[in-house]
DNA sequence: ATCGTTAATCGTAGATAGACGATTTATGGA
DNA sequence: TCCATAAATCGTCTATCTACGATTAACGAT
């Protein structure tokens, strides 16, 4: 038996081309960590879901207490995937679009 | 000014429908924590371009420890991307299609 | 059977995340 | 002006990450 079989992870090959060179390891690895967390993701999807939303009601849904919510939109900002915007003595929350989009074309770009 | 503008993140409302209701926060989560480091990423893109890689061929495209790389490769294992699969004394690595099929899926309906 | 190579694991140290309650800040209304 | 509400920040605790060197384990080859 000369050289072995080598499956190794069935090595698929299927025209594969390393979609862009190099995948700017930071920048995603920065979105990534934003939604690396259940409740972060969860807030998000509220998010996308109503367009924007006060924090208030942000917290309401989430089984965290206020304090924590707010620790997890920071986050979020820092990332950039989401900005507020303060309305009152109340802060309304949305997805930044072009953010967003960024990241779904970096994860897309795979 | 009744009422007050509102304009609050200027709300496209742009027919977004939650793509998907419940977005499965903790198994986006998951996948997310696992590129949520510039390494993993960069092992990551390593592997998708190559389809397969040894181990000893990730740790010197790192500059990174030994022990390091291979932390991080647990990580990226525990989450599924990427599997390994012993070749003698050497470990060659590769990407799960199908799970990186799915990753790419949760973002893409998000 | 022993040796050399490869990769995983162990043990450690420092930094940071995640959660909470308590406090502070900011705003609108009385 | 003072009060009530909303949200951010502070302080604290525990747990986990990240990185490394050192050690161990697995395998081929001699």
């Amino acid at each position: 038996m000369a050289a072995k079989a080598k499956t190794c992870c069935e090595a698929p090959m299927e025209g594969r081309m390393a979609s862009s060179a190099s995948v700017n390891a930071e920048e995603l690895a920065k979105f990534a960590w934003a939604i690396a967390h259940p409740a972060r993701v969860k807030i998000l999807s509220i998010l996308l879901a109503r367009s924007n939303c006060v924090c208030g009601e942000l917290v309401d849904a989430m089984p965290l207490a206020q304090s924590t919510v707010s620790q997890h939109l920071k986050i979020l900002k820092e990332s950039g995937l989401v900005q507020g915007e303060v309305d009152g003595p109340k802060v309304c929350y949305c997805v930044n679009p072009a953010m967003f989009s960024r990241l779904k074309e970096l994860v897309a770009a795979l």
